[in-house]
RNA sequence: CGGGAUGUGGCUCAGCUUGGUAGAGCGCUGCGUUCGGGACGCAGAGGCCGCUGGUUCAAAUCCAGUCAUCCCGACCA
């Protein structure tokens, strides 16, 4: 039997109005709701319920990591400096690692993550590839002195998450574990009920390794993501998608007076054309300083992180630098530029054999200039800032532009750890190799906003049953009578003995107050008993999720409640038989949320 | 770190321009009336008006500084 939670005694402090400094749905609903509060910027302490929906999410991330034999350890949250000395991150890592001093002077800091502490963990025990692969996980809070902490749950500086480090003797091992771990984190966010898709990512500094995303799409996401029908989809800091420019109808290179245009929008404007049969440029530098104009389609944005992984130590120049090179900002094109400039264009403007670009000269643009004759691209590449309707790169449809909130992220790490931290095994040839490495981590306190945007509505919050911090909430109308109130008490307490997670609104409080209070926490199921069901010899079922009311009766009640004790999962069966009974559809939304 | 804004009972906010003994609603306590979708009446408790300094006979209000919070940007697991 699980405890009953009476709400007489629960502290969950509601809020009637929205708090001033919470402005996104999740944070709002989560505070309103009385589940956590803020301590600080970026830092939440999490009351009863929220803390139950904590503990939900991560026995069902423990359970989906065990099943595919990643073992949980603890690691301390406080580390030693000379770890992250030897992986190079004590100076990579930069301000974001919160660091301090012990009496001693002896350096540490508040682990964001734990790579160095797991190497150093298995390097001294872990010696022979007849001991790999192995994969070690835990769930604990992590530290990030974020520039700016925002959106509640979303970015904080302390939060809660799994990380699981991955150890291999061959790189087919490492694929196995990760497509593994991706197969759980997909079953991981299906069980949180989150809508969600993996994505391609950024693979960071980390060159050549293989990485996706996890994330809920959500508006408030902070991440922009593009996808396709055909099940494609990723980041906008890396999709490769190609736009489509269109071709201005002049063969002639021409030079045409444009006095006073210096944006797109004024160019397309005064020729009369879309914005995409113009050419952008923009000008930056290698890492030697030498300058380079880069050409996308006028109707797209430049994006810096794809310009830096072609060029290296690329960076845009500065008004004043554009300057100095002699390069008019609002008119530049790739005819006549001053000589050592080299020209990069956006692979999409290949087939566009003549361009409408700035004539280097306040005032002036060329059209008609064609490529080979004109100008000589140096390098074609994938620049562009992906658009909503740009190709998608497999399959070639038109891509859509949404947002998410990343829950997670898979990573193959190789071998950098290992390498900088001597971490080695011995092979069949007896010879030492660095370990393979991966790394997967799971935003456990994220995942719980990341719910809350996508199951809400206008009252509170809908929680998926696997989640929520019970299951039902029986509501007495009436407390302290002998009719309501014994009634109530009694459907509570059965079900408790089910194993049903049993919430119970004891308290003294208008009917009106409780139902408002009910809808706000977001109790999967709501049991409603009240003087006039009882005296017709019924319950009132509400299903959350759908809003969707019904009525059981005291016979077709106990019926479900004998069914559900001959069956093994008590609280999906006797939702079943409720469902038979009545309230199919709604109460199958339940159901499927709670396997 | 740049830009913008805000700090007044637990919460949401008014008052500040034009200085003169601190307000409302919600919440909280008590009593009464209510009681199927955040009730009503009466009576209460609760505030160094973020902090420090200045101007003034007098500062929530004007000035300076400082701290905190939020938003946008830069930055970033």
């Amino acid at each position: 039997m699980t405890q009953i939670m009476r709400m007489s005694a629960l502290y969950a402090p509601t809020l009637k109005e929205v708090p001033n400094d919470a402005d996104i749905v999740s944070h709002q609903l989560l505070l309103r709701a009385g589940m956590m509060r803020k301590s600080a910027t970026g830092l939440y302490s999490f009351l009863p319920l929220g803390w139950r929906v904590i503990k939900k999410i991560e026995n069902i991330v423990r359970q989906e990591m065990d099943a595919i034999d990643a073992q949980e350890i603890m690691m301390p949250e406080l580390q030693p400096s000379e770890l992250w000395h030897e992986s190079g991150r004590w100076d990579d890592y930069g301000p974001e690692l919160m660091r301090m001093e012990d009496r001693h002077g002896h350096g540490l800091c508040l682990g964001p993550t734990h790579e160095e502490l797991i190497t150093d963990l298995v390097r001294n025990e872990l010696k022979s590839y007849k001991q790999l692969p192995l994969t070690l996980y835990q769930i604990q809070s992590k530290f990030r002195d974020e520039i700016r902490p925002r959106f509640g749950l979303m970015r904080s500086r302390e939060f809660i998450m799994k990380d699981a480090y991955s150890f291999h003797a061959s790189q087919e091992s490492l694929q196995q574990t990760y497509d593994d771990m991706s197969d759980a984190y997909a079953r991981i966010c299906e069980r949180l009920g989150l809508d969600f898709r993996p994505v391609q990512a950024d693979s960071g500094q980390i060159g050549g390794s293989v990485t996706c995303e996890y994330h809920a799409l959500a508006d408030a996401g902070e991440a922009e993501l593009a996808s396709c029908t055909c099940g494609w989809a990723a980041n906008s800091e890396v999709a490769a998608c190609l736009p489509h420019p269109t071709e201005y109808a002049e063969t002639e290179l021409k030079k045409i007076e444009t006095p006073g245009v210096h944006t797109i929008a004024e160019l397309a404007a005064f020729l009369n054309c879309p914005e995409s049969s113009t050419v952008k440029a923009m000008v930056g530098k290698d890492a030697e300083g030498n300058p380079i104009a880069l050409f996308v389609p006028g109707d797209h944005e430049l994006n810096e992180l794809k310009a830096e992984r072609t060029i290296d130590g690329f960076a845009l120049m500065s008004d004043e630098e554009l300057e100095a090179a002699g390069l008019p900002k609002g008119s530049i094109g790739c005819v006549g530029l001053p000589q050592g400039v080299r020209i990069v264009a956006d692979s999409s403007l290949q087939g566009i054999a003549h361009w409408v670009v700035g004539a280097n000269e306040d005032g002036f643009h060329y059209v008609g200039a064609e490529q080979g004759r004109d100008f000589t691209v140096d390098v074609w590449a994938d620049l562009c800032t992906v658009r909503e309707g740009d190709t998608c790169p497999e399959c070639g449809k038109p891509v859509s532009m949404c947002r998410g909130i990343e829950v997670g992220q898979v990573f193959q790490l190789g071998t950098k750890y290992s390498q900088n931290m001597g971490a080695t095994y011995l092979d069949e040839n007896g010879k030492e190799q660095p370990f393979i490495m991966g790394c997967y981590g799971v935003g456990v306190s994220r995942c719980m906003a990341a719910i809350v945007e996508q199951h809400s509505d206008e009252y509170g919050i809908a929680w998926p049953a696997s989640v929520a911090p019970a299951h039902v909430c029986v509501l007495p109308l009436v407390v302290g009578d002998d009719v309501v109130q014994p009634v109530a008490e009694r459907v509570a307490r059965e079900l408790a003995e089910l194993g049903v997670e049993v919430v119970l609104d004891d308290r003294k409080e208008r009917p009106g107050v409780k139902f408002a209070e009910a809808d706000l926490m977001g109790w999967p199921l709501q049991i409603v008993v009240g003087k006039r069901g009882v005296a017709n010899q019924e319950l009132e079922l509400k299903v959350r999720s759908t809003g969707e009311k019904s009525t059981i009766s005291f016979d077709e009640y106990a019926e479900a409640l004998a069914f559900a004790k001959r069956a093994s999962k008590p609280i999906a069966s006797f939702l079943e038989q409720a469902a038979n009974v009545r309230m199919e559809a709604a109460v199958t939304t339940v159901r499927s949320q709670m396997k």
